[in-house]
DNA sequence: ATGAAAGCGCTAACAG
DNA sequence: CTGTTAGCGCTTTCAT
């Protein structure tokens, strides 16, 4: 039994398939009595329309394309969890790719993928900001946890996150906290550093720059010897995943956390919570940035010429947890 | 400037749509000098095939849908990557859905999908068998980490794992082994403990059922206790998460591993590396999976009245760790 | 309020 | 080897 096409329906129904269009979809400009006729007939024959064939006329193609750098990295599947919610059920599907961290075929990837949806939801924490602005006039664009120009862009509020953190070490009685950077490269990282780096001036401690590391439980445990060297009692670090990296080293080498050093991750991934000590970080509202990614999506699609550069900044939330406590006098 | 279409590229090299079309698709059936000259006017135009509207007349969408439980269970993103990975080397683009492990939805999630995908990689351990025989039986679909019927299949090589594991764990002088169980209604959780049960019984060794837990960290966490009263001095979990969540409780309760008892996973998670001790595990070659799921779909809609049933099974392959050592007698 | 006709962009017969 | 014709399934003028 292969799938009713429209014209079944019509036939079904005694109608045109035009009428079968409208009733479906505009069911206001149909007389009651039809739209009910061919609503019978389209659920009983399990009428479902081709939605390439629509697209072709309309130039939709109700599909959104997601394009994350790793999904292996916990981060992201909060996110694509977030993003495939209001996807359907706005009753988009959606398209998902993993760029693997390969930078040199991302751009010709989110090309293809563009040509087979409406829009795009690219977390491209690396790719050039001219990639991304080219990108941005060619295809609808929302750019997640990054700001480029004045493309779309749906944000987690970084400064907000390192406030609450030097708050909370400053109140433990620390004095010197150490950051432990990501990739150069990465926008996030940079808007972290910086941030940390306001919130520590604005508070009086000092902050000691440990370098940059690879945004991987590796890169926490490549960076521990050099935190424990600089004194520090505190550390931040790019993200929960080399935070976990830190602490595993650290306890390795017999440093009690948080005893001797106090530690904050940054993204509240699950596993933050399974280690021990658990581990304190900036929880960042991951599944409300995929929903919001999409909403925006949507807006710009039905507004295609609405408020320039929308913008969300959503909310950072330090999880005080095992992982920091009160700094000892040594 | 808008997307070139097939016509522009045929004005632009003197010929015919359709000569453009053959040209790009079958080569050989179009002289050199004209396949040339195509060939230089589509790339000069930027020019790629709307695959709506060819699928619209090919019957073929170019897309493959995957069917994914959860996609924070750290098992999936291996396999996404495999299936991505080959997809996009046969230029299929690949839509997926995270069910959220919601069962009642996914039937018509799926029904859904299906019509905008040539064919389906499912991985749902839990939908009963009479929906995926029935959807086996309208869509062209692969399973993966489970058969049913005679629906092509891909799945991991339990038995040996399980052999190897009770090998292991007999030459460390474990007399009495623990399972802890997945969810009841999950195949694979079946397969591994009939198989683990198979292996023990032939070396001899005692086996005990601790019951059925949450394929997480948490249910891990809940089966400690009950483990350490079993007094068995090995135990082997669903799978990693639950591991973890063993090893957490067992340290906060003083019980050390892999002294007083050994811990033995299976999935072969990046955690599962990073935890101390290290955890053993089973590790299953979940990117190879995912490609041959997609190889086995690329198959099936070449040859659509090919081999029945065909199916894989992957190598699962135990990974020594520091979480299991020599039993010791008390 | 409804139907007829046209056409989205492409490929597959069918001629030549 | 190449061009012409037809049509995939749907929506959307344009009439009525």
């Amino acid at each position: 039994m292969v799938a009713a096409k429209i014209r079944d329906v019509a036939r079904a129904a005694g109608v045109s398939p035009s009428t079968v269009s409208r009733a479906l979809a505009i069911p206001e400009m149909v007389s009651p009595a039809t739209r009910e006729r061919v609503r019978r007939a389209a659920d009983h024959l399990h009428y479902a329309p081709n939605r390439a064939a629509r697209g072709l006329i309309t130039g939709r193609t109700g599909n959104i394309g997601l394009i994350v750098p790793d999904l292996a990295n916990p981060f992201f599947p909060g996110v694509v969890k977030g993003v495939q919610a209001q996807a359907r059920d706005a009753d988009y599907a959606i398209f998902i790719a993993d760029t693997d961290e390969d930078m040199t075929a991302e751009v010709g990837l989110v090309r293809a993928l563009s040509k087979q949806v409406d829009g795009i939801v690219l977390c491209s924490p690396r790719m050039s900001e001219d990639d991304v602005v080219s990108l941005g006039s060619e295809t609808i664009l929302v750019l997640l946890n990054r700001r480029v120009g004045r493309i779309p862009a749906v944000t987690f509020d970084n400064a907000d996150g390192m406030r609450q953190t030097v708050a909370h070490l400053a109140a433990l009685g620390h004095r010197k906290v150490a950051w432990i950077g990501g990739p150069r490269s990465s926008w996030s990282n940079r808007e972290r550093s910086r941030s940390l780096r306001a919130a520590t001036t604005a508070a009086g401690l000092d902050l000691v720059i440990v370098g940059h590391f690879p945004p991987q439980f590796e890169g926490g445990v490549a960076a521990a010897d050099l935190v424990v060297a600089t004194g520090a009692t505190a550390v931040v670090t790019y993200n929960d995943l080399m935070a976990l990296g830190l602490l595993s080293r650290l306890r390795a080498r017999g440093v009690a956390v948080p005893d001797r050093i106090s530690v904050v991750g940054i993204d509240d991934i699950p596993m933050a919570g399974m280690s021990s000590p658990a581990l304190t970080t900036v929880s960042l509202a991951k599944e409300r940035a995929g929903r919001a990614a999409v909403d925006l999506l949507l807006d710009l699609l039905a507004h295609p010429d609405g408020v320039l550069s929308p913008r969300r900044d959503l909310p950072a939330q330090l999880l005080v947890r095992d992982s920091t406590g009160v700094a000892h006098e040594d």
